[in-house]
DNA sequence: CTGTATCCTGAGGGATACTG
DNA sequence: CAGTATCCCTCAGGATACAG
């Protein structure tokens, strides 16, 4: 039982190259946000993702791995499956990961302004 | 009225080398962290960021005015004086931030055991 | 005191082609 | 399907020297 996967779901949850914050390289916010659903394939990790390579998707994945957020299962049969699931560590995550994309969904107009050299009235 | 600033405090606080929670770049979150007890000088930044090049203090500083997050203010007297302080918006990150620390906190273990090869025990 | 200028290195990230 | 191999480019970050 696994949720479905918006495909736009990081344009407005996960600006992540206009806020600060930063949870690992580029994409490592964004796939633990695909994960927590349930296990992922790795070809349906790039749907969402989109725009990334496979070289650098699975740098990504191979980094979470060695910080044991993210735990990868290789099933033979019947065809080769590799699927990428959280471990507690890494869904542990979460929280701080939603507290993140909340203040930016919060502030996004001011982080527009600043960045457009926008005087705040203060 | 102005908190001092313990010497230590990014040490236990902010092992941003370790997480994998970043607020911008390498400094970021620390100058925030810094300037929450109100404004600092240039020099008063540069105690507690053991470390830091006044480039890249510099830099930092630059983005994070860029962004809307710190206000910088001259004095020219009587001596120079430059100091930064928080503006509400970058106020308003420190509840993020401390979030991220503490799951730092929370998980410090966990995330050196991983580093290291440990198996967990799931 | 508060920076700039210059040089250097490494890592992140993308493009493309190829593989079991 | 799930990657690897190779090439390349940019940018973060540090060292050092210098400046208003």
């Amino acid at each position: 039982m696994v949720a479905p996967l918006a495909p736009d779901m990081f344009d407005e949850l996960c600006p992540s190259d206009l806020t600060p914050i930063r949870f690992g390289d580029k994409w490592a916010g964004m796939i633990i946000r695909c994960l927590e659903g349930g296990p992922r394939r790795f070809s349906e990790l790039r749907v969402p993702l989109r725009g990334v390579t496979a070289k650098v998707l699975t740098r990504s994945l191979r980094k979470l791995e060695q910080d044991g957020l993210v735990r990868r299962t290789v099933h033979a049969a019947p065809t080769r499956r590799v699927e990428y699931a959280l471990t507690p560590l890494g869904r542990s995550l979460l929280g701080p990961i939603e507290v993140a994309c909340a203040w930016a969904r919060e502030h996004w107009d001011e982080l527009i302004d600043a960045r457009e050299g926008v005087v705040a009235a203060d």
